[in-house]
RNA sequence: GCGAAAGUGGCGGAAUUGGUAGACGCACCGGCCUUAGAAGCCGGCGGGGUGACCCGUGCGAGUUCGAGUCUCGCCUUUCGCACCA
């Protein structure tokens, strides 16, 4: 055995005798019981960095102690290949996205490997393989035909930068959510997807059928999918002349949550894209430029909330419903096209919104609702909390309904509506059907043949998969495919005429909404076979909390989709679902005479502490002079705190990367890494080596005896003490495996060691060691080898083999999970805490078996007790058994 | 504005159902070893008096024999949503 721990020899000799072995490749058995742990898949950026590393080593320590106990465990490991990165490199250097991604895929494969993470790579997959997206094709038809997927023209989301349509989802504060660019507004052709149609299930499940999902997750998709209860009504109303855009006679129809307030409508207002808009902006150029200005205006929601209220009277008038009354329609700034019926009813005294708008305008404002409290008035000088709130009050100035409260009130509007022919109640959704298509290039062809004569024609089957051609290189001018005549050439399916090909390729989203059903069954001849039953629906899926509303939503409808068309046998792909912290970085900088800011890499600084520890600054390694403290911050290029894995596995191994990022904190919450703390780790490992080159020495003792069974009875005190510290902890670990606290199991490692440490120390010292003894510490050693084995693979792979216990036990990824001796957990005696008023004033020992009174009487009898007790008279006395004993005076 | 989560030493963080606050590690201080460095080992380490005590988990109240943990009200930070009618 080696004196000194080398990572690197044994990193390198685990790593192949897994490899040799083929050991984490798995098969569907039903022996044991399955478990599917996958973490979301990169994208292939050429970089592996260390919040990678933390983010697979959960789902390693994750699978390789399930393995341990009896589970087969699946984690597979695969690539989120199209996208956009891919054709911004082609178009800075000058080399085909393709070419540049399957680079990528291979850099990071290499990056990976020496981390030594048991990932299934039999199952890899990489979504730009013709053999992967031939399914989303295929499943797009599949959506056609049952009416899922569906064509129209609409306005969407223009991100200016990236030169594509986005998704809602995709806009993140009115920016591209990869460019940051401002989002345009762009009327465009394009396929989407009616999750809307799903809307309902989506919700119910988030809400009640999701238990081991996020709290947060779960109630940012329920926003997302925001339903919202109301009515829909119409205002009657009659256009004379000419008329293009809508019928000449008809409803105006809106959508309000607050149907109790109908009486306090004064106006009308519909968004700058409504059919009544453009109509009456014919006749009215002022109308027509204000609309424009609109469409044109900010988007960015964020600044569209806290945008003055804007608007224009059109001059047309439509008719209330239930009073009869005219109401002038106006066009408005706030009005959202994409919302209800992209009309609202305007109640300035109780919508804020309308307040506003009515202000400026000098619209009229009706009180309709009173306060429950009398005393509080209403006035039409500014806008006050209640005036809005639907728990406010009661009905009034509105006729028959007033009086009543929100619920009724609501109700009698919406029977009188209904009764009228003009409205009814209705559930919205805030959320919208899915916008896939993308006017680039990298990425899945959108299976549709457009024909003159035919229109838009699905490709048949029999002619999937439609595959992207690879060797084009983006010049920045727009998607290569639409000057591509081979690709762009066809025939149409329906009538063999010349007909062109779609170009538009399907938003990367659609990649990642059903890539971990691919991973059972990766060489299927269909999308999925009934291998996806086997192991989905995913045990635990690993990822950001960034995708909380985007692939996690998808992903959920696209699985429900293929459900409802027999591909799967289950309602929901993830059945529990973790969400794992950033890794953070310090950064330092230094300002130029310029103002710019000079980032200094972590090895370049030197911080200075005081005597007690605490930081007074730092300074340029080179020049020793100060530089500031930038804070704590995501790892970046920018500001040069990133710490690459190749550097760290270089200087200690990959057992020291793995632990140091579960150690760092709980693997929930975003954690910061510290080169200091790393080398902490490291020497715990190498002190570990040690420790056992200790343990090793015992070989003279003959197998028997350091294998045997420990005879808890023939054990001194001390021993004893030893044993029962080792399987305290141990049950804290196990503890802690189980609610994915991983730091803390690292903590219990630390621990054992150096229990294991002491103990030896001291026995050595007097030469107490005997058979027994010996046992003990080899138990004690391989509890463990055991227990850290998921965190730190290569090292305790290798002690287990030098001290024996492949030999005798089989490889360590295999070897029974090491279980709580109960026995040694029992003490002749125990030690209680005495408080006195709840304040902690004593510990006495006592007789395991001692009861309440024994212990009571012990307790009163300690001096310290007594003292505090002073001989005032004793109320009663708690006592948690085994634990505690408060005396109450 | 709405919603959610979180505030514990110099730092990262522990504390399972209310029951010994600060485990484990980092940093720092003292010592040993060494020609020296590196590595290693031993000890200390919330604050104040340095005695047997007192104070201490963002702030203020409350429930309880007992609160980091539960309840209410504030403050701060982070995240998400944001003219959704």
């Amino acid at each position: 055995m080696d004196e000194l721990y080398n990572a690197a020899a044994v990193e390198r000799a685990a790593q192949d005798h897994w490899t040799g072995r083929d050991a984490f490749r798995v098969t569907e058995e039903r022996t044991r019981p399955k478990f599917y742990a996958c973490s979301m898949l990169p994208y292939p950026s050429g970089k592996l960095h260390m919040g990678h590393v933390r983010n697979y080593t959960i789902n390693d320590v994750m699978t390789r102690s399930l393995r341990m106990q009896g589970y087969s465990v699946l984690m597979p490991m695969g690539w989120d290949a199209f996208g956009l990165p891919a054709e911004n490199a082609a178009i800075e250097k000058k080399i085909a996205p393709a070419a540049w991604t399957r680079a990528n895929i291979a850099d990071m494969k290499s990056q990976m490997k020496p981390l030594g993470l048991a990932f299934d790579w039999s199952r890899e997959i990489a979504t730009c393989d013709p053999s992967y997206y031939h399914w989303n094709q295929w499943l797009f038809l599949k959506m056609l035909e049952a009416g899922i997927a569906y064509r129209k023209t609409q306005v969407v989301n223009w991100d200016p930068v990236d030169q594509t349509v986005l998704a809602n989802e995709q806009v993140i504060d009115g920016r591209g959510w990869r460019s940051g660019a401002i989002v345009e507004k762009r009327e465009i052709p394009g396929y989407y997807l009616a999750i809307t149609k799903y809307a309902e299930e989506l919700l119910d499940y988030v809400q009640n059928k999701l238990p081991g999902w996020p709290h947060q997750v779960r109630t940012m998709q329920e926003n997302w999918i925001g339903r919202s209860y109301g009515v829909n009504f119409g205002f009657p109303y009659e256009i004379s002349g000419p008329v293009t855009d809508l019928p000449a006679k008809g409803l105006l129809r809106v959508f309000t949550t607050r149907a109790d307030t109908i009486m306090g409508v004064t106006f009308v207002a519909v968004a700058a894209e409504h059919a009544f808009a453009t109509h009456l902006a014919r006749s009215n150029p002022q109308l027509a430029a204000f609309i424009e200005e609109c469409k044109h205006g900010g988007v960015a929601e964020a600044e569209v909330a806290t945008m003055e209220k804007k608007g224009m009277a059109t001059g047309f008038s439509v008719t209330h419903p239930l009073t009869g009354a005219q109401v002038p329609v106006w066009v408005g700034n706030y009005v959202l096209m994409g919302y209800g019926e992209g009309a609202v009813m305007g109640v300035p005294a109780h919508d804020e919104r309308d307040f506003a708008f009515a202000k400026r305008y000098g619209l009229p404002i009706k009180q309709v609702i009173q306060h429950k409290d009398p005393k509080v008035t209403f006035s039409t000088d500014a806008w006050q909390e209640w005036y809005g709130d639907k728990e406010a009050g009661t009905c009034v100035n509105s006729g028959k309904y007033d009086g009543l409260a929100y619920e009724a009130a609501v109700d009698a509007v919406a029977a009188d509506l209904a009764a009228k022919g003009v409205g009814e109640k209705q559930v919205r959704w805030r959320l919208r059907d899915w916008g896939i298509s993308r006017q680039r290039y990298w990425g899945t062809p959108i299976p549709i043949i457009h024909c003159e004569k035919c229109g838009s024609v699905p490709v048949p089957e029999k002619d999937l998969p439609v595959v992207l051609p690879e060797d084009h290189v983006p010049d920045g001018s727009g998607n290569p495919l639409n000057k591509d005549e081979r690709f762009l050439a066809a025939t149409c399916p329906k009538c063999s005429s010349p007909a062109r090909r779609e170009t538009d390729t399907m938003d990367t989203f659609v990649d990642s909404s059903w890539y971990f059903m691919r991973y059972c069954c990766p060489d299927a001849n269909t999308m999925v076979d009934q291998r996806a039953d086997h192991w989905m629906p995913m045990d635990q899926y690993i990822g950001g909390i960034e995708h909380a509303v985007l692939h996690l939503l998808y992903a959920r409808f696209w699985t429900k989709v293929m459900r409802d068309l027999g591909l799967v046998k289950f309602d929901e792909p993830f059945t529990r679902l973790f969400t794992q912290g950033m890794l953070l970085a310090e950064c330092f900088y230094r300002e130029e005479e310029s103002g710019r800011k000079h980032w200094f890499y972590p090895a370049e600084v030197d911080v200075k502490h005081d005597e007690k520890g605490r930081i007074v600054g730092a300074v340029s390694v080179a020049d020793g002079k100060p530089v500031e403290f930038g804070g704590i911050e995501k790892m970046s290029k920018s500001k040069n705190n990133v710490v690459e894995p190749r550097d760290i596995i270089e200087r200690f191994g990959a057992d020291t990367a793995r632990a140091y990022v579960m150690f760092a904190g709980p693997p929930a919450e975003s954690a910061v890494w510290s080169d200091s703390g790393a080398a902490g780790v490291h020497r715990f490992l190498r002190k570990l080596w040690s420790t056992c080159r200790e343990i090793h020495g015992f070989a003279e003792y003959g197998e028997a005896q350091r294998f045997g069974s420990v005879d808890q009875a023939a054990l001194s005190a001390r021993q004893a003490a030893f044993r029962r510290s080792i399987h305290v902890t141990l049950r804290q670990a196990q503890y802690d495996f189980a609610r994915v606290q991983y730091n803390t199991v690292v903590s219990a490692c630390m621990i054992m060691l150096n229990a294991i440490d002491a103990h030896d120390k001291s026995e050595r010292a007097e030469k107490a060691f005997n058979a027994n003894g010996v046992a003990l510490l080899f138990e004690a050693i391989s509890i463990l080898l055991r227990t850290l084995y998921p965190v730190a693979p290569h090292i305790t792979h290798a002690l287990w083999v030098e001290l024996g216990f492949a030999a005798r036990y089989g490889d360590l990824m295999d070897a029974a999970w090491p279980a709580v001796d109960e026995s040694a957990l029992k003490q002749d005696e125990i030690q209680i805490v005495v408080q006195v008023n709840g304040k902690l004033r004593g510990r006495i020992t006592v007789p395991a078996s001692a009861d309440q009174a024994a212990v009571q009487a012990i307790a009163l009898a300690d001096e310290t007790v007594q003292k505090f007790v002073e001989g005032k008279p004793v109320r009663k006395v708690i006592y948690v058994p085994g634990k505690l004993a408060n005396v109450v005076v």
